[in-house]
DNA sequence: ATCGTACTGCTACAAATCGTAACAGTAGAT
DNA sequence: ATCTACTGTTACGATTTGTAGCAGTACGAT
């Protein structure tokens, strides 16, 4: 009934696994355990083991193995995975329209007008030519 | 047991959901049945009206009475959801940080560091000072 | 005044997602 | 050979979304 190929959620995470994937991003590859203990909420090792597990079939993480622990590691990097996320609001709010959304971005104050100019500038200048 | 407090879909829509609000954006004001006959796929007028009214709830549209006849209208622009996902991406992948996003952006060719430029300073220029 | 009809209100239901966890099997260490 | 730390598998309830039927009611025509 609902569609499975292309997920409509922008981020395809619930709270917990956005959780678990700030620990990740946060702390580096670690364990189930390791993310047990650092959580905020106080949750049996199999259920983060579930998230985790969930988190890797969406690509959200891969593991290694370590003799037998499963080491898991950020696939993406956060910057990445949110920009995803924008350009899919920029696919359906606004036609794919870069402008369009900064534009929304600077009228609903998410971004100021002198900031953007400034950020523009910098991110040019950083990260050499091209 | 979910968040249903603050929902944690950036864009707390379904597909058809979405088609719909796409409808309202581009055609303005319209009635279910104006719905039904513009989306793409063959629904029954029941079917539109669910969507509306939840879209309603979710404050994504408004609706007058024409005598007996409800009249839906968007509540808020498109680039206005937009941003308000964007403020989400940020503050759940960025630490709210403008710049971290935007560096993905760039970073995952979402957007091009002189485009990126372009836009800023246009955006800067238009709609007046300050 | 009556009646048909066009609209709305309410309810329902199945599939998918997510939080949460128990239980079973197995490979390493002692 | 055992114990134990890990993984694999399965489950279940709540919520969201797509999809729609049925019941009630107010207006317009006769």
């Amino acid at each position: 009934m609902r569609n499975t190929t292309e997920s409509n959620n922008l981020a395809d995470l619930g709270d917990l696994e956005r959780e678990v994937m700030d620990l990740v991003w946060q702390y580096g590859p670690c364990t189930a355990e390791d993310v047990r203990s650092r959580i905020g909420r106080r949750l049996k090792e199999s259920t983060i083991r579930t998230v985790l597990r969930r988190l890797e079939e969406k690509n959200y993480v891969t593991h290694t193995v370590d003799t037998r622990t499963f080491i898991y590691a950020a696939a993406e990097s956060r910057g990445k995975v949110a920009a995803r996320g924008v350009r899919r609001l920029m696919d359906w709010f606004c036609n794919g329209s870069v402008e369009e959304l900064l534009v929304g971005m600077v009228d609903s104050s998410v971004l100021d007008k002198k900031e953007l100019k400034r950020l523009a500038g910098k991110i040019a200048k950083a990260k050499g030519g091209k």
